[in-house]
DNA sequence: ATTCTATTTAGAAAATAATCGAAATAGAGT
DNA sequence: ACTCTATTTCGATTATTTTCTAAATAGAAT
């Protein structure tokens, strides 16, 4: 998980709506998409870019699928964010 | 300058490799361009990006123009972020 | 087994972003 | 005034991302 698909992820208005939604209580895909004028595809779409930048994750539950939030990603994301305010040593990414 | 074109901004490698090039000290656009294999009318124009989301400023020397980081624009990310791994509530943006 | 319902995948179209070459700007040095 | 040098702006092109429709998958309910 590069820390560029995290900041990638977090680029997009829609996907950042979905985590702010999560961050609540966990959905299901069609609830998640009920909240957007977009077609179900579409949010499926942003689901998966989120889920592979780590910041997700899915759980199965009768024929629905939720999603939650995973906390623990948002560390890297901070920390690079520091090095630069700070102006410390960093690694780079790619 | 919203939250949006900061992560927009940041979001890209190419605009991240010039944050933390800048995070040593200021370099003339020039500089900045030669430290990639981009033609500097395209660094130009990710400067110009980093400049709106206001995580850069230019300053003019005799023809030359030196770039600077904004270490203060990154607290409103810190706090979005923090507000999603905390759960607080916060803001939307747009 | 068939038919719902929920969701994803695949492929195409539309929208947005990154890159470049050429022309424009601006100030420095002659 | 002219000519460099540094940088930006403009317009066009290419690449990437977002969105959609239609078809596929999967499990639940009848």
């Amino acid at each position: 998980m590069a820390m560029s698909d995290t900041l990638k992820a977090i680029s997009d208005p829609v996907r950042r709506q979905i985590l702010e939604l999560l961050r609540s209580q966990s959905y299901a895909a069609g609830e998640i998409a009920s909240h957007f004028e977009l077609k179900p595809a579409t949010v499926s779409y942003h689901l998966k870019l989120l889920k592979q930048a780590g910041l997700i994750t899915e759980r199965k539950d009768k024929n629905f699928i939720y999603y939650d939030l995973t906390a623990s990603v948002f560390e890297e994301v901070l920390s690079w964010i520091y090095s630069l305010k700070l102006g410390g040593d960093h690694d780079e990414q790619k």
